[in-house]
DNA sequence: CCATTGGACCAAAGCGCTTTGGACCTTCAA
DNA sequence: TTGAAGGTCCAAAGCGCTTTGGTCCAATGG
């Protein structure tokens, strides 16, 4: 069923039809109704392939995930912002198209679907320091919106972020009230942005109360289970031990945890953990009533929304004016905090 | 740059650059080479909706996610597994188009994907018992494979599905040759498909010994850390508590083991615990040589990139045979079991 | 030497839609 | 009564590609 076999069957001209059914005001009421019950009653739905070579619009926002031996961005974080911008994609009538690409071919793989046209516009994830792809993107003329921000360049973009730093900077403070002056940061890999702010939240509390930042205390990695393990134990054998942890992920803190109770401590007593939460729909940090770990929250699935909402706003507004939203944490009391042991 | 000003550019007609890009063989050797180069040069690529309009091939395989309050699909498995389909569309040249849909519009979702034409095939995720998927795409005739396999349904179709039967028979009859009698399983949902799938492949194992299936070692829901540490803890507040636990993901197995050493027993001596593994990307089951856990272990991406595969084989060939493909599972020995312990 | 073959190219139709630039008719004000 | 305005519809031209059905010319075989 296509235009041509509708318009036909009722009579009409493929441009009516068209018109009658995209909403545009020179056709009558009547007519308008006698075409959508019947494009209903034949199932027809315009070929999109058609539609969009003659729109010019692809009506599809690409993500590109590059893939590679040393790092893996298919993680849970990954999966729910993918949820939540996909409800947007469909609810606006927009295609999600995913690229699964060997992280060196990265640019090329944007340049491709920018001249291949099958996109309107890119969803970038995962910015690292000094990240290239803006100013890629910038000079492809493909609009784009960043999840996360980028340090240490000058151009300016569009993003939707975490107040990392501020989120940091709180829950450090929220152990340094409970006393604890050993605190150690099980971080993400540190070429990545959002670890880098988180650092710098954590390190701005310690400084703001005089407390030397020791090196010992920090480590980074890919945010597993087995990383938080593993971290957290050879810092608890350290001489003089932390007596509270930051994570940065929820796994994290599942091996932290894990490194607490093996070292024969109990968390939320001996040792005090905070971890950042996203939220994920399949790894929950307890109950919404009872936390387990004390976090900072803020859903990512929340965020996959706000940064496909704000991305067809700007294509299909043709605006190309930067825009940003920032969302803040709330941090949340769980059970694996307590008051620094005395000595 | 399009076609046109290209064939211009190089005093062609839109016919033969056409066809010297796509290796047709009536043209000469030396001008498909000017042409090539020309195009490398002008970073040409051919439009993408044009192609597939004027070749009536979408290029392109829908993945359908159906989103729901009760039930997660947006889990780790799936980002893997979209991972690996993703590398075999890349390399073949077609796009991954995801849908994100509220549950109780998932077979109008895959209705408007036919008739509006943006893909060629869909793959189907996480089939359940009784599943109304295949028989609705075998009506609207969109080639498919499922990943998984339905039971109770006599059509046939495509799959690509893990032996799980086989699997969790396995990993039973491994832990009664050590001497475990009392087994708990951990199971997924009940409503999934490779859920009862290995449920049956635990019972079986359990008959075959004479030893009576007990109902209250046999535990479903959402395969998560805390569904694994509730459900064990649970169990081992029996007064005749299970010495091993069979689970169907690492996130429960890590909870059944947080509840194992809550009740101070030690894995791998008091309590047994053998667990199915996909090698997830980012949530691993310790290290290749040195598991944590004992696990039946078959790769997720693996089945994606088979599932995409066979697909697009599909697709290419026009052939509607139903193919299928049976991938075994592996068990590896980890830390995780032990003979049982005598009473 | 002529008909045939095959190699290399091209004009034009078509894919299914949108959109421009009318046409036709009714209504209404002057 | 007439011209303008407005409402309703349509024919046809694209969008950028592929593909059908050629044309033209050189080579080849009888």
């Amino acid at each position: 069923m296509n235009l041509k076999t509708l318009a036909q069957k009722l009579g009409l001209s493929p441009t009516t039809v068209s018109r009658a059914l995209n909403g545009y005001p020179e056709v009558s009421e009547t007519t308008r109704a006698r075409v959508s019950a019947a494009a209903k009653a034949a199932n027809y739905h315009p070929n999109t392939q058609a539609k969009r070579l003659a729109t010019g619009r692809a009506m599809a926002i690409g993500h590109i995930i590059p893939i590679s031996d040393r790092h893996e961005i298919v993680n849970p974080v990954f999966a729910d912002f993918i949820a939540g911008a996909g409800e947007v994609y469909a609810r606006k009538g927009y295609d999600m198209v995913l690229t699964i690409v060997p992280d060196d071919e990265e640019a090329r793989a944007y340049g491709e679907l920018r001249s291949k046209g099958n996109v309107d516009g890119v969803l970038i994830h995962a910015p690292r320091v000094n990240d290239h792809r803006v100013t890629m993107l910038q000079s492809l003329g493909l609009p784009y919106v960043l999840h996360g921000r980028i340090s240490g360049i000058e151009t300016s973009y569009s993003w939707v972020d975490v107040n990392n730093v501020r989120a940091f900077e709180r829950a450090t403070n929220f152990l340094l009230d409970l006393g604890h002056q050993r605190i150690a940061l099980i971080n993400g890999i540190s070429d990545m942005d959002f670890a880098r702010r988180r650092r710098r939240g954590y390190e701005r509390a310690l400084e703001s109360r005089d407390i030397p930042i020791d090196a010992q205390l920090i480590t980074e990695g890919e945010m597993t289970e087995a990383q938080g393990h593993d971290h957290a134990r050879a810092m608890l054998a350290l001489p003089n031990p932390p007596t509270a942890f930051l994570t940065a992920s929820l796994l994290s803190a599942m091996g932290t945890r894990r490194a607490v109770e093996e070292a024969g401590l109990v968390m939320g007593r001996d040792v005090s953990i905070v971890t950042h939460d996203d939220e994920l729909g399949y790894l929950k940090n307890g109950t919404a009533q009872e936390p387990i770990f004390t976090a900072t929250r803020s859903s990512v699935r929340e965020a996959g929304r706000r940064c496909a909402t704000m991305l067809i706003a700007q294509i299909d507004s043709g605006n190309r004016q930067p825009i940003s939203e920032l969302m803040e944490t709330v941090l949340v009391l769980g059970q694996s905090t307590g008051p620094a042991p005395s000595r």
